[in-house]
RNA sequence: GGAGCGGUAGCUCAGCCGGUAGAGCAGCGGACUUUUAAUCCGUUGGUCAUGAGUUCGAAUCUCAUCCGCUCCA
């Protein structure tokens, strides 16, 4: 007996008890699981094709459709009833009458459940009220259906079950589907995007001997063969570059991350990004191409560049607001001056305040940023970049060529959450070396999220990189701006959840 | 990790200052040939998340645990 020999959950009711007699019957008579019947039409191209006409009209014409779909809906009369059938595009009333399938047929579907999946023919009619249907001259079960559906009207609230059981919610909830199709479609034109400019869609590793390209934990496993840990990736972003020195010119990778922090409404475990990146680009070209995806990203989705998240309007239609992060604590906390925010220890105390602890550091640049984040990060609702970020907290970026202490970096943040960020990248591999080090003594001091020294990565540097641009959006969170979802786990088909 | 809220029929929910559970939908049986959450009549269905405690008696009060949501760190 194998260990992960798992006890089977027995969730069994008399609601089912009963369909599984149904069912058992319906063998008796044949197959209840068909693979013979082809749908030939869907739901959303009747309408679209055959609304426009009138009741008599298409009595006239009497066209043909063959549909297959879930019932959702059942009205049974004495000798004809109308049924409601999903499909994957939307869905449409068939019209079943005793007449027209016969009496057996009839009777069969009478007690055909809601959830069955049913394959309908016939030819198209209205009702006098005006809905196109199906007047069904054959109907058959396809797919029995033994588990009752949520409530007709009320459908599936529990959040619990909509994400654990994600299949029921897409079945109820047509909300649900839209997001999940809106995410594909963002996804498509993001990709449409870049290859149309000439972007090489690549893959890197998932597991990392060494984990690097961000400031995160990481999750370990374990390879056996080679006896050695290995670490699922924070991201990609190391070895993406690696491709950029060996001459790839522009590249970008759609995939997953995984970091190991706690969950919230904005956290999941795993999470999609997509990394590009652009030789003889710097970050301003940057900032370009990422207001360019959102927009068509938001064009995809939404269909507008102004829409409602969480109920307060967003806009795209203007070019991003570009502040750095004094710029912007100043345009966001009127009553602080230029002054202040250059007094360490004004922003030592006003940090302590809002966060009721002492700052660690002691570079002016960070605690700019510490206090940006505190005061300034949820303020910033419409699409606004936000520039100048401190060498301490930015190892992979590279230096301004004017102040030292800053790198040529950007955060975009929109509705008050981090949507992206990108840098010109530091292509000095002494620098780089040196950047490492430093957070190998950060890792040494203690700080678990600094980053590894990874001498492939520099080794690579020293052949040579060109002047490079990158950058990276979080896809989960511009899915949730652009479906105006309030947690990312409505973004994600199958969240990360605690076993039941 | 902390705080708050929640977990009752397949689903959506009521019941909660103690007296062993209700509705609607779904299901089952019946009536009905144009319904739209169809309607009408009848009817089945419960480990009240789990465990302990208080009590003559607990869905209800107390404690612990599990799961979820929200906020904070």
């Amino acid at each position: 007996m194998s260990e992960n020999n798992q006890e089977i959950i027995v969730d069994e009711n008399r609601l089912i008890a009963e369909r599984r007699q149904k069912l058992a019957k319906l063998r008796e008579n044949g197959n209840p699981f068909p693979n013979d019947f082809k749908p030939k039409d869907y739901s959303d191209e009747l309408h679209a094709k055959y609304n426009q006409f009138s009741k008599e009209e298409l009595a006239e014409k009497s066209i043909g459709a063959v549909i297959a779909g879930r019932m959702m809906l059942k009205r049974v009369m004495g000798k004809a009833a109308f049924a409601t059938l999903n499909d994957a595009k939307g869905k449409i009333q068939a019209y079943i009458s005793k007449e027209k399938i016969g009496e057996d047929t009839y009777e069969s579907f009478k007690h055909y459940d809601l959830g069955d999946i049913l394959g309908i023919s016939g030819t198209l009619m209205k009702t006098k009220t005006g809905e196109l249907s199906i007047d069904a001259t054959e109907v058959r079960l396809i797919s029995k259906n033994l588990r009752p559906l949520p409530e007709k009207f009320h459908g599936l609230s529990d959040m619990e079950q909509r994400y654990r059981q994600r299949y029921l919610d897409l079945i109820i909830n047509d909300t649900s589907k839209e997001t999940f199709i809106k995410r594909s479609k963002i996804i498509q034109v993001i990709r449409d995007t870049l290859v149309n400019q000439d972007y090489l869609e690549v893959e890197t590793p998932m597991m990392h001997t060494i984990p690097g390209g961000a400031t995160a934990k990481p999750f370990v496993t374990h390879h056996n063969a080679l006896d050695m840990p290995l670490f699922l990736r924070v991201a990609p972003e190391l070895y993406l570059k690696r491709l950029i020195v060996g001459g790839l010119n522009r590249v970008f990778e759609i995939n997953r991350n995984f970091r190991n922090e706690g969950l919230s409404a904005r956290h999941n475990p795993e999470f999609t990004m997509i990394e590009l990146y652009e030789s003889y680009a710097d970050y301003n070209r940057m900032m370009e191409i990422t207001e360019e995806l959102v927009r068509s990203s938001a064009k995809a989705s939404v269909g507008s560049l102004v829409f409602e998240y969480q109920g307060k309007e967003v806009n795209l239609e203007n070019s991003f607001d570009r502040l750095t992060i004094v710029e912007a604590i100043l345009k966001y906390n009127t009553h602080l001056t230029i002054e202040q925010l250059n007094d360490k220890e004004f922003l030592k105390a006003e940090i302590k305040k809002l966060t009721r602890e002492v700052p660690k550091t002691d570079s002016l640049a960070v605690l700019q940023l510490q206090l940006f984040e505190e005061n300034t990060e949820g303020q910033l609702w419409n699409p606004t970049f936000i520039l100048d970020h401190p060498m301490e907290t930015s190892p992979l970026a590279r230096q301004s060529d004017t102040n030292p202490a800053i790198t040529e970096r950007f955060e975009l943040f929109v509705v008050g959450r981090e949507l992206a960020n990108g840098y010109s990248e530091l292509n000095d591999p002494e620098d780089q070396a040196a950047r490492f080090k430093q957070q190998v003594e950060q890792k040494d001091a203690g700080d678990e999220e600094a980053m590894h020294y990874d001498a492939d990565y520099i080794r690579a540097l020293e052949y040579g990189m060109p002047p490079t641009g990158g950058l990276g959006i979080g896809i989960d969170r511009l899915v949730m701006l652009l479906t105006d979802s309030a947690s990312i786990r409505d973004v994600i088909f199958f969240p990360h959840m605690r076993p039941e």
